[in-house]
DNA sequence: ATTTGTGAATTACTTCACAGCA
DNA sequence: TGCTGTGAAGTAATTCACAAAT
């Protein structure tokens, strides 16, 4: 059972995990094992089980785990309990986009309030929920209770976003601006730069004609496996 | 000087590295110690050092880097060489805010190519390139040379247009369907799952109001560090 | 008979610490 | 002197392999 420290990796499985038992639960499936978790979820058996361990022992020997149970215990270990609303700071294209999407998908985890600066888009709506100037950023965060936030401004304004959001109250970040941001202990921020992503794919893939690349030669390609949605 | 396995986190470094140092080229620096460059990256000094070493020595012992000369060497290593073209597969609103947030920033890699199976919206154009149907999708990648797509496409549809992609000669794929895709040998598979991004988030939060998280409770956060954009 | 749960072994990645060079 | 480049040391994460449980 789990006294050791656990894997930031594994915290980022739990909720791929999750998302395959609430199908699996949708469907009536009553066992399940982790070969079978694994198949569905992209990684090992051994993996998940891992995973797993580090929380507890949900499962029944020789027999594998309950997706209701199971999918309960990690919504628990997660903190996907009840109502979980999250803040979206910055309604451009990507930022709208998150929040449609949001609005399509999960249950777990709601966008309930949106921010931008510019004037034009507020008073505007995406997926129903009202856009409001960022001057209200703190007071609504506060009001509603908000621990959790999105950001996706321009790189020089994410800075000022981000101490905003902690300066009220938020915990936890996730940022889609190209900035380094800096943190205040208490403060979790995880970085997503999606064109600096879509770069490093070019490394996989062979030169077009003629100019080798330096020692990078060795890259290595999947071999059939399957990869970590 | 290099002849170990490159680690895959050291290559999604580079391009982070790539961007601050074009920056620093437009600014004309003409000098910049790792230490700087990690300053402004967000990573350390030594992490640094140590990815560049994989690939050669670029640097002047007693001196730092040549912006120019170093962001020259990394796309090169990169393959971020010429025109850069990708794929994407998926105009709905996720795939739209990315082809407008490309248009925007990055030169280095051009989406080229739009494609959806929906003929509501074949013919229209976002950021300048036209929307293709699904089935020209292999004819047009070959003609273009394309080696890199996205795919922003429902769930249910992602292996197949992996599938489709693979087919055509598409080389590197990033992903941001939840699905877990099988690839094939000679194909590298990215995959980013933004909400499933988002519900880790929640374990960095502390409870609302009562009701304990099971061993969860010495999740950490982090000290004032620096975010890895 | 089968599948979990888990220490041990392995592999991957990062940080240290300092030699080497301008 | 100052900063790079790099083996060695340390830490983190994954995989192995098997005992425990039903």
């Amino acid at each position: 059972m789990g006294k050791e420290r656990i894997p930031e990796a594994a915290i980022r499985r739990l909720p791929v995990y999750l998302r395959v038992l609430e199908e699996l639960s949708e469907d009536g499936v009553d066992v399940v094992s982790s070969a079978e978790l694994a198949a569905r979820a992209g990684f090992s058996s051994e993996q998940i089980r891992k995973d797993l361990a580090y929380f507890g022992a949900f499962g029944t020997r020789g027999v594998g785990y309950d997706p209701v149970v199971l999918s309960s215990k990690l919504k628990r270990i997660l903190g996907l309990t009840g109502d979980v609303k999250v803040a979206l700071v910055g309604a451009g294209n990507l930022g709208t986009a998150l929040a449609r999407h949001n609005l399509n998908r999960h249950k777990e985890v709601r966008i309930s309030a949106i921010f931008d600066r510019d004037w034009d888009k507020v008073g505007k709506s995406i997926a129903g929920v009202e856009i409001l100037p960022i001057e209200d950023l703190e007071k609504v965060i506060r009001a509603q209770g908000i621990k959790m936030a999105i950001i996706a401004v321009p790189a020089v304004e994410a800075q000022a976003v981000a101490d905003q959001l902690m300066a009220a109250g938020v915990e936890a970040i996730l940022n889609f601006s190209p900035a380094k941001l800096q943190s205040r202990p208490g403060t979790y921020i995880q970085s997503i730069d999606l064109m600096t992503e879509l770069q490093a794919l070019a490394y996989y893939t062979t030169p077009n004609s003629g100019s080798a690349r330096l020692a990078g030669d060795e890259r290595e390609v999947s071999e059939g496996e399957v990869s970590t949605v």
